[in-house]
DNA sequence: AGCCAGGGTCTGC
DNA sequence: GCAGACCATGGC
């Protein structure tokens, strides 16, 4: 059965394919498919209606609801974000992107895996973790494996993954929530200084991989991860650094500009799409 | 062939 | 504190 929802500006695209999440293909039609914790949705936007496919009125009040963040007043948040001119380009740009309210190990897991890699092999390997180690989901596809699972796992049961040097780091994290050492609840709650160092005892996860742990896994949204394409954003747009009354929803700038300077080749003049 | 990809670690000044 | 080599893999 599907269900429809009036999505007033929200911008399904952009939130799927601005770099978030690594698990939603687009198909031929048009739709999205994809799956979250140990669900499967196919979803299309039309005429500002959201058509969610095969799922129930009830599923998606307590489970999409949620994930594609439609609560929030997102139209509150663009109009304090748009008073910047950076962010009023980027915006008009992109549209409406939310930050989906994503768990908080697959997160963590998803950007141990993008770091100096390319977002088309990112998702082949988080599709082959999936499919190794996740769960098989009755509407096709796969869940993301547990912390527990992939920390019993050893190096070489990894390599089907072909992660590199990146599988490691994959099991230092596993291990470490599983022990405790790392508290991904208390990540989304907490001290956002106190989370980032706890992030950054993992091995391989550095400033830019715990900001988007933060932000993208556990809903921080005043995270700011610093990417090669946002430094140069930033040196550009903002040489005297990020406007103050940004910082509360610093992410959600932070995105809209990032997927807007990769998107537009007109956003950035030429010197400032390569190395500063 | 060589460079780059939503970086991090380790080493050496 | 900071630059530079190195890390696996795959696409262009």
């Amino acid at each position: 059965m599907d269900f429809l929802y009036p999505a007033g500006r929200f911008s399904l695209s952009s939130t799927l394919e601005c770099g978030q999440s690594f698990r939603w293909k687009k198909n031929t039609d048009g739709s999205y498919s994809g799956v979250a914790g140990c669900r499967a949705l196919r979803i299309r936007q039309e005429a500002g209606l959201l058509c969610f496919y095969d799922t129930t009125k009830q599923e998606f009040e307590t489970f999409w609801k949620n994930y594609f963040d439609l609560e929030t007043d997102y139209d509150a948040i663009y109009r304090c974000l748009c008073r910047d001119e950076t962010v009023k380009k980027a915006y008009d740009y992109t549209g409406e992107i939310h930050i989906l309210r994503q768990n908080g190990w697959e997160g963590l897991c998803s950007f141990i895996l993008s770091q100096n890699n390319n977002i088309p092999r990112i998702m082949g390997i988080i599709e082959r973790l999936c499919e190794a180690f996740g769960q098989r989901l009755d509407r096709g596809g796969y869940g993301f494996p547990s912390a527990e699972r992939l920390a019993a796992c050893s190096l070489e049961n990894l390599s089907v993954l072909r992660a590199g040097f990146r599988a490691k780091y994959l099991l230092d994290a596993a291990q470490k929530v599983t022990m405790g050492a790392v508290d991904l609840e208390l990540a989304a709650k907490g001290d956002l200084e106190e989370a980032r160092q706890m992030l950054r005892q993992i091995n391989g996860v550095g400033p830019k991989v715990a900001e988007c742990a933060l932000l993208f896994g556990c809903y921080r949204v005043e995270a700011v991860p610093v990417d090669v394409w946002i430094k140069r954003a930033f040196q550009y747009f903002y040489p005297e650094g990020m406007p103050q009354f940004l910082r509360p929803y610093g992410g959600i700038a932070q995105q809209v500009i990032f997927h807007y300077v990769r998107c537009c080749k007109e956003a950035l003049p030429a010197e400032y799409r390569k190395s500063v």
